[in-house]
DNA sequence: ATAAAAATAATAATAAGTATTATTTTTATA
DNA sequence: TATAAAAATAATACTTATTATTATTTTTAT
């Protein structure tokens, strides 16, 4: 992968965010900055940065896919109202669990998505 | 909801199944046995029916929703190389774990999306 | 039987993401 | 330092999944 400034830029507004943008929040934000950037750019780097291990791509729900630059494997929360995304601290094992499925499906498994839905503090509070 | 015959058939169609199959899927079998019928109705009613309880709307990556009629927690494996879905026989228990979530988060937990990502058997053999 | 409400087929529109292409940047080497 | 191949870019065309629109048909309560 060679050097490029419009990857730099992705790279460093991705980093140590914990929201899980689209590509478009990323591309809105480097525009601002860079107004030269093109969307596409924006796409084929976020994908790439993937492909490289860098960051991760993510899917909640819907038609759009989300990036997250933690790497380590842990679990998300997503308000059903307003689509918050957040990382949640807690760890689990699925060693016990893995070991059953394998059997199970005669597959191998690689990694866990543990998805947590439900209302937000202040959407459970606007709800009621 | 009135009655319909269309929706009759989706509804035949998608119930019992473990693939969790896409609109578009669904839409291909039924055209055999009723050459008039409109992908724009199975989506309409596909998200009827997950409206209206009967069955759930899905989603595992990219860009595809998916519809599952097993309205019980279960957990889902898939395979990264074909794509292929299976229901898991597991129960887990993530009780203990909501409390500490709803601690953390100060919200309410609906439900829960396990997605255990890897190789199904097929793939393994053919990767290796 | 009939008329309002809901559903349909056909198709236009939208939105997210990918592919193409002419041009520019990077970088290894002369 | 100059230069040419490889990779990246901006702009934009295209694809794919899904939703919206609309004129017409079905359902169903009266």
């Amino acid at each position: 992968m060679k050097y490029s400034k419009q990857r730099n830029l992705i790279r460093e507004k991705i980093m140590g965010r914990h929201d899980h943008p689209t590509a478009q929040i990323i591309y809105d934000e480097i525009k601002t900055e860079d107004n030269s950037i093109s969307l596409a750019t924006v796409y084929r780097n976020l994908n790439q940065l993937a492909e490289n291990g860098e960051i991760r791509r993510v899917t909640y729900q819907g038609n759009t896919e989300h990036y997250d630059p933690i790497l380590d494997e842990h679990f998300h929360f997503v308000c059903e109202r307003c689509g918050e995304i957040k990382d949640l601290s807690i760890k689990t094992q699925f060693t016990k669990m893995d070991e059953v499925i394998m059997e199970e499906t005669g597959g191998t498994i690689k990694n866990h998505d543990l998805i947590v839905r439900g209302l937000c503090k202040k959407c459970k509070k606007e709800v009621m």
